[in-house]
DNA sequence: CCCTATAAACACT
DNA sequence: AGTGTTTATAGGG
């Protein structure tokens, strides 16, 4: 392969995890035609609107490699074809590399099927550079210093355990839960308990006694991704330092049986919260430019845009790929929900994102989301409305990338169609639907509530009205403040520390 | 100079 | 074999 090219980056990845402070919306490095993020980022910076990340994507916000290549190939056109050949191409090598590298990505250590580790978005949000892993304790952290991290070292095992105690992680709470506590009909009950971040542990995961024991659907090709988790308060096996942090979720969240309260909780905001809601305006100026995407091996421009139906915009890095914003791809939503529904829909995926109204659209980093923020209209789809909620979550729990495809109700969207035929390559974003703000998203809770019963409505509301009429009027407009979810933004309260 | 992507080696499960 | 980590290198902004 000739490799090398360009690169997009995984700069989304970073603006996704930080709920506190967007560094400043700058794209650093990276491939993606980011129009000029400065406008948006700067005025009003980034704005938590989801995006859709292949780890966001998922129910619980988690995910393990192989589902992660799942949705890379589902979600990524240029994956696409890639996705069969079992060949570990350099992607999936890239792919890996990516989540060890960046702290945004926490192993959460899964005990389940003897499947890997699940990998979620760090809640401190880490960010991209480089993990910080163990806080390097004294150094001012220069930059290269820093980067050194501890290197190796990792010989036996031993180390593993030896090196943790730590547990410094400061203030990481967690903002927001990953699973919601959807308890799903599926019976079984899985019950994951823990997550930790591997936050600054250098050692890569500890194992921690959770017990995460979902029970995996594994079996059902689709429903891997379904949120099936039920948390179930009573950990017992976990070890004693687990279990503390453990409780302390339960106190936060995970205390009802049922869960459904939780749903409506676990929006807590993270640092997020204080920023507003509102948007950049970004307009869609910026959207206006081509992609230029490099060349890498993310980013072909051969992706066909209208290959199934429109894939996703493009997300830049791998790393956004990962985490935040990524486009939505139209597939993604698909599989996050049902990844069995199978590309019946292609198509659907249009749909929903005409239902969702897009919400994607990030922040900084993706030109995608720059360009396709319409901002506001995307917010009320999805807050306001039920439907559109449902609908939202149903299909799109967030990406809505669907962009082009639906037509374009605004001008950014139009844009994004140009994107979308440059791909970019996958980015830490795509990981992640929100650049990290997902606080601010009701997720779960209202994906809990109507997820299953959306589903069928969705799609019968998809061929029905959309297929046969033009009409249909999602209304995004209106609702002026109405946000579904209570406050999403509330401060996060639930501290978690991670040790 | 910094960042990312990619490749590859190595380690662990 | 698959997963994770880490190092090295190439290329872009």
């Amino acid at each position: 392969m000739a490799e090398a090219s360009g690169s997009p980056s995984a700069a989304g990845a970073e603006a996704a995890l930080d709920p506190e402070f967007p560094p400043q919306s700058r794209p650093r490095s990276c491939t993606w035609p980011l129009p000029r993020p400065e406008l948006a980022g700067a005025s009003a910076e980034p704005d938590p609107e989801p995006g859709g990340g292949a780890i966001e994507s998922a129910p619980d916000k988690r995910l393990t490699l192989a589902q992660i290549y799942e949705w890379m190939v589902r979600s990524v056109p240029y994956f696409r074809d890639k996705g069969d050949s079992n060949s570990s191409a350099g992607w999936k090598n890239s792919i890996r590399h990516n989540l060890s590298l960046h702290s945004k990505f926490i192993k959460v250590h899964n005990e389940a099927t003897g499947k890997s580790s699940w990998w979620m978005l760090n809640p401190e949000g880490g960010k991209s550079g480089k993990a910080p892993r163990r806080r390097a304790a004294s150094m001012d952290n220069s930059s290269k210093l820093a980067k050194v991290r501890g290197k190796a070292s990792k010989k036996k095992a031993a180390m593993q355990v030896a090196s943790e105690p730590p547990a410094d992680s400061p203030t990481s709470q967690y903002p927001k839960w990953p699973g919601s506590p959807s308890a799903r009909s599926n019976e079984d009950s899985d019950v994951w308990t823990s997550i930790r971040p591997r936050t600054s542990s250098n050692a890569s995961t500890i194992s921690l006694g959770l017990s995460p024991i979902l029970t995996e659907q594994d079996d059902l090709p689709d429903e891997e991704l379904l949120p099936s988790l039920v948390y179930s308060s009573a950990s017992s096996n976990v070890p004693p330092t687990v279990t503390e942090e453990l409780e302390l979720i339960d106190g936060l969240n995970l205390m009802s049986p049922s869960s459904s309260l939780l749903s409506a909780q676990q929006h807590t905001s993270s640092g997020l919260s204080h920023r507003t809601p509102s948007f950049s305006l970004q307009n869609q100026s910026t959207a206006t430019q081509a992609p230029s995407f490099g060349s890498s091996l993310f980013n072909p421009v051969d992706i066909s845009l209208h290959s199934s139906g429109g894939h996703f915009s493009g997300p830049q890095t791998l790393e956004a790929l990962l985490t935040s914003n990524s486009p939505p791809p139209s597939d993604v939503m698909m599989t996050q929900v049902d990844p069995i529904l199978p590309q019946s829909g292609g198509r659907l995926n249009s749909q929903t994102f005409l239902l969702l109204g897009d919400q994607s659209s990030k922040s900084k980093m993706s030109p995608v989301n720059l360009l396709r923020k319409p901002s506001e209209q995307q917010l009320d789809s999805v807050g306001t409305t039920a439907l559109a909620s449902a609908l939202t979550m149903v299909t799109a729990p967030q990406n809505a990338a669907g962009l082009s495809t639906l037509k374009a109700s605004s001008p950014a969207q139009s844009t994004q169609v140009v994107q979308l035929g440059a791909l970019p390559p996958l980015s830490a974003a795509t990981l992640t639907p929100f650049g990290g703000n997902q606080d601010r998203l009701p997720n779960d809770l209202d994906v809990d509530m109507y997820m299953e019963n959306l589903e069928c409505d969705v799609d019968y509301i998809i061929n029905t009205d959309l297929m046969d009429g033009e009409g249909l009027d999602f209304n995004f407009e209106p609702i002026p403040s109405a946000p579904t979810y209570p406050s999403t933004s509330q401060a996060s309260n639930h501290t978690w520390v991670p040790s």
